[in-house]
DNA sequence: GATCCACGGGAATACACGGATG
DNA sequence: CATCCGTGTATTCCCGTGGATC
């Protein structure tokens, strides 16, 4: 129990309504359960998934659009819904060793920015569709594919999988994608989720049908920003206008709109507002680099990768001139418990995979090979806040 | 006792530069 | 002038060990 946090909830100013009434629906990394405006995606999705309904396995697919999109927020969406409506309409499966014949198949989401290795997949799928806690320690991987394949083949309907965030710069590509089920059986059907278009990704053999997702039409993302404001913030905190130039400034990147109104929320609770400002706004857009990676990317690192982070973002720029310099400083933080070469080594791990940008700078001497800084990829204030509140 | 995987540590390689060499 | 070499640093790559959990 983290006394410190718990007490820190309770702490609020006692003058007047706070601005900030609710960080979740605020959060650019939160799905709320019923997405607007985007019945005809899942109308498509659902004219795909239709063999469902009968008991049946639809094909594979590609579900693909461009960051911010709403691929993801759809995805979940809908599969939390669906597996409500399957777990309704069959028997839970309560051991993994008797076979059972639901009469609709399971559905399972995992997500590749925290399933990173064959054990966690196959461990992710396997904890989903049986009643019981699946361990994570002491079985072998082997384990758990012979425990799927028994499950599955003693199923007459199967499983859908939707894989989010495949071909990710730091996710594994197709071909992995194909080599995890191959490791099950046939009546495992997956839809894959990612930015990358269907050629590009080299789904396309695989494939029976691909999906696109567009990017939001600015009324779409105006109705979205004043939903979460309207469940967020104090009330009349965002007006029209100012939510319509979040929305043009996005340009149909739902992610980028969301994080534009987390930051500048939080910018004016700072100063005690109780209504988003124009220069709040300015202040917000300012922070977010462009194109940035996602926040829930960052914030689905490692524990210890992000502890690398969070402390990186309180660095002066002078701890910042050199990884070696950054690696040295963040290491010698309280609460950091990580060699100089572990963190070094995070920083260039993190560098690859775009979380953060390597710029070269101006050497000052002479000798060797000229050190380059890290520069963030990412707005630093919802980090912070979203990384502060999960502690 | 078994399993996975995060860490640490260090070897190997790349790069930048100035100066030597052909 | 073009190329090579030595030195110093940055970056990448690899793998054994050990912690945590079952």
């Amino acid at each position: 129990m983290d006394i410190d946090a718990r007490i820190k909830r309770r702490q609020r100013p006692d003058d007047g309504p706070r601005l900030i009434q609710n960080y979740d629906s605020l959060s650019p990394i939160f799905h709320i359960d019923e997405p607007s405006d985007r019945a005809p995606v899942f109308e498509r999705l659902l004219d795909h998934l239709d063999p469902v309904f009968n008991g049946n396995l639809p094909p594979n697919a590609y579900v693909y659009g461009e960051f911010g999109a709403g691929k993801s927020a759809i995805v979940t969406a809908l599969f939390a819904h669906l597996e409500r409506f399957s777990v309704g309409t069959r028997s839970v499966i309560h051991t993994s060793t008797r076979p059972n014949t639901p009469a609709t198949p399971g559905f399972v989401y995992v997500d590749m920015r925290t399933t990173t290795s064959e054990f966690s997949f196959y461990h992710a799928v396997l904890d989903n569709l049986v009643e019981e806690s699946v361990p994570e320690h002491g079985i072998s991987t082997h384990e758990l594919t012979e425990r799927l394949n028994t499950i599955l083949n003693g199923s007459r309907t199967g499983v859908v999988i939707a894989v989010d965030h495949v071909a990710e710069p730091d996710g594994r590509d197709s071909e992995a994608l194909i080599d995890l089920f191959a490791g099950l059986p046939s009546n495992a059907s997956w839809l894959a989720v990612g930015r990358a278009t269907p050629t590009e990704t080299g789904l396309t053999t695989y494939t029976a049908s691909t999906i696109n997702v567009e990017r939001y039409q600015p009324q779409m993302l105006v109705d979205v920003l004043m939903t979460r404001a309207s469940e967020g913030l104090a009330r009349q905190a965002l007006d029209h206008e100012l939510a319509r130039r979040i929305a043009g400034w996005a340009d149909g990147n739902a992610h980028d709109a969301l994080t534009a109104l987390f930051i500048a929320a939080d910018r004016a609770n700072q100063a005690g507002r109780t209504r988003l400002t124009e220069g709040d706004l300015n202040d917000a857009v300012a922070e977010i680099p462009r194109p940035s990676v996602s926040l829930a990317r960052v914030l689905s690192l490692p524990a210890n990768k992000q502890l690398v982070l969070r402390n990186l973002v309180d660095l002066d720029t002078e701890d910042r001139a050199s990884v070696t310099a950054t690696a040295e400083a963040i290491s010698t933080q309280p609460g950091v418990d990580l060699s100089r070469g572990t963190v070094k080594r995070f920083l260039y791990e993190i560098a690859e995979v775009g979380i953060v940008e390597r710029v070269r700078s101006e050497r000052r001497d002479g000798k060797g090979r000229p050190p380059s800084r890290v520069e963030l990829r990412f707005p630093p204030t919802p980090f912070r806040r979203l990384y502060d509140l999960r502690r």
